[in-house]
DNA sequence: CGGGACGTTGACGGTCGTCAAAATTAGTGG
DNA sequence: CCACTAATTTTGACGACCGTCAACGTCCCG
């Protein structure tokens, strides 16, 4: 009731998303001042000088075909990217070969963070729809961001807001039951999906049953079987990827018990 | 085998861990070069001019006493803080009352990166013992990394650092078994405080069965019986909070089963 | 010395993982 | 465009792991 208003759906991103295209090869030159995702994607006053800065930033693109993958776990690290179109998965690997999906990224968010560290990537960035991503060098982004000042907080709140989503999953994958962990996570992609101006009641998940579970730490047969249940609880209705949230205000309630009594009715 | 060195056991922090003390207020102003902790804490071959600069922005400590918060989620964000001395959890909370534990923080290591997105904290951050910690204010903090280019990166590296040992942590709770978690928890533990010149083999904790449980997504009953198991199979000597770890490899082999054959003998 | 917090242990049951088979769909090449 | 194979999804049966409830033991601090 008094915390900051989006409990942790994770947000947006950077992504600088230009919309101008030259035809003329496959890296594009791109003006952000034009972009769709603009909003979601810049800090929000800059001058026109400051503009031309951050547009030096994102130099050019490239395309990801579905089941690409953006970057590996240990490849050197060099560049953030912001996707201008597409569905991507994050994964880690441990060293016995156990997987873990860390997290699904859309339009206007940013991949790539965790390769700062170490100047290597710590995880996979696979396409799971073709892409289009806006490749931002990184020491680049570390120069423009000393002289504009409205950049640099931009990049910080965008890693912070990386570190606070992370904390909601943890809360998920430690103290949730199947039933909240698939509620929690429909509802999450369905407000950030509305950001983008899609539906609130309709979403096609990019992804397969196996890479929800690794996600919401679960195998694929739970899945499975809590979409069937909330199924036939008329929650949802499922055909194939195409899920379709028929009671949101009961999805709600799986997630949160108890805790939406006398709010939005 | 190929990826970078530690793989993800959380490793250090920035904090200016500063040494010299001024007995005559409880604000103290004190010296980052002469901290104990300069290696962990602050980027390396900074001129002495830089040096300076950096210094300004610890301008003060606080102490907080076992049982104490350095903030709460909801207040406002204004700082972050690196640990001088003292040990630290942080816990997010649902809406429904749920709590989480997100992490354990020690000497070196920094708190309060979650409150750059809106501005407040999203957790609450509690001292497991008295502990005394920097103060530094963060829109100083931006202000000396838009000067200082080391400064700059090393902020940048500890927030992926962050983000890099969350996906961990996803990583254990998602797909790891009670005796796995433990192991695991055990082995992080004792490797950072090596890295703080204390014994590889035992460890005080300083955090209860329940805080364990909650960090490892289980309850404290089974935390209690994973650490009989441990004992009787001759793994770890347990007597109250003070552990002994007799059998380091015999860990790694719970943690990544069959992956440890042939090295480290 | 006594009360309260913390830790241990046991018995039991539920949730979810495992194994298996069948159904449905997607992708590929002819 | 269709046939064929691989991939994905669903559903069932069974059992393991771990949560729940409960009682007891231990330690710490006033």
């Amino acid at each position: 009731m008094e915390h900051p208003k989006e409990s942790h759906p994770g947000a947006d991103a950077l992504a600088s998303i230009p919309v101008r295209v030259d035809m003329s090869k496959q890296a594009i030159k791109v003006a952000c001042a034009d972009c769709s995702l603009h909003d979601l994607c810049l800090p929000i006053g800059l001058s026109t000088a400051e503009m031309d800065r951050v547009e030096s930033l994102v130099s050019n693109r490239r395309r990801v075909k579905r089941g690409g993958t953006l970057f590996r776990s240990g490849e050197k690290f060099t560049n953030l990217y912001a996707i201008r179109t597409g569905f991507f998965k994050t994964c880690v690997t441990s060293e016995d070969g156990r997987d873990q999906v860390t997290g699904f990224q859309m339009a206007g968010e940013m991949l790539g963070l965790d390769g700062i560290v170490h100047d290597h990537h710590t995880c996979d960035a696979i396409a799971l729809e073709d892409a289009d991503v806006c490749i931002m060098p990184f020491d680049h982004l570390e120069e423009i961001s000393r002289e504009v000042k409205g950049l640099q907080h931009h990049v910080h709140k965008i890693m912070s807001r990386e570190i606070v989503r992370e904390n909601g999953v943890m809360l998920m994958l430690g103290s949730m039951r199947a039933e909240e962990r698939l509620a929690a996570f429909l509802l999450n992609l369905v407000q950030r999906l509305h950001a983008r101006g899609f539906s609130s009641t309709e979403l096609v998940l990019r992804m397969t049953r196996e890479e929800i579970g690794s996600y919401l730490g679960m195998k694929l047969e739970t899945v499975s079987r809590t979409f069937s249940k909330f199924v036939e609880d008329g929650i949802v209705a499922v055909k194939q990827r195409h899920v379709q949230i028929l009671d949101a205000q009961a999805l709600k309630e799986i997630v949160n018990p108890g805790s939406c009594a006398l709010q939005a009715k």
